[in-house]
DNA sequence: GTCGTTCAATGACATTTGTCGTTGAGTGAA
DNA sequence: TTCACTCAACGACAAATGTCATTGAACGAC
């Protein structure tokens, strides 16, 4: 199913740039890139390219610039990398991970109430079936 | 903080089986390896050298056999990852990791109760405040 | 039109990672 | 004691990754 070569860390950030801001040229994505990581302006060139080799964005010529945007679906890469990560992390059960984040990540009082009708909308449906 | 070197994803899932095990020998990682991902016994010997390098496991003799061990907690290795992972992915925000987990994952009702019952517990945590 | 400026395109390279093969020292059975 | 095994220790190496430097083409000011 995964014939796309895998995403390294860095090409993941850079992905979720061009993802957020729809599509992007070499320079926005520099300009969005968060400081605290700092990269040069021929990295995140690097990445952007590397990104289209492996298949994950497409690129269309604006003038002389390129515009790159997703070729693959957020969700898409997105589902994988999680489950990459909870395969490895927790082998495959994502149970933990779940707890791990709501009990480890001081949640907003907006956010509890936001995952208490997620978990509600899921009893509906477990009930339904 | 960290300064500790990263882990890659192989080292990863070699020590969350050690972790598992508590303390364990090469073989016995080796053999609890998933077959899926099969890898070579001098693989994994590799994997657990270079853990033992990065400051992840300690190592004590067993006669001439060596036995890993966690050096880091595996909560702070586990905090570590999934907080990166958050960044890189979501820009920080580890809400939308939440949603993807408990709506792509079709949970069993006896984990969407686990959750109901984390949520209440939230609920009042942040009530008492 | 010429020159310096500004970027995009590419090349390059050290480091890290995934993956094994080989060597040599213990160990137990014959 | 000798042979067959088993491991630990190391070395090796291609591929992937992080990170720049250099090149070369378009652009605006003279």
């Amino acid at each position: 199913m995964t014939q796309r070569p895998p995403l390294s860390k860095a090409e993941l950030e850079v992905a979720r740039i061009v993802w957020e801001l729809k599509e992007a040229s070499v320079r926005m994505v520099f300009e969005t890139f968060p400081a605290k990581r700092q990269a040069d302006f021929s990295t995140v060139q690097t990445y952007l390219r590397r990104l289209e080799e492996k298949g994950y964005l497409k690129v269309r010529l604006d003038g002389r610039t390129k515009i790159f945007s997703p070729k693959v679906k957020p969700r898409t890469v997105i589902r994988e990398t999680v489950s990459d990560l909870v395969d490895r992390l927790f082998a495959g059960d994502s149970m933990p991970l779940v707890k791990h984040l709501v009990e480890d990540k001081d949640l907003k009082p907006a956010q509890i109430q936001q995952l208490r009708e997620l978990v509600d909308e899921l009893e509906e449906q477990s009930n339904d079936e």
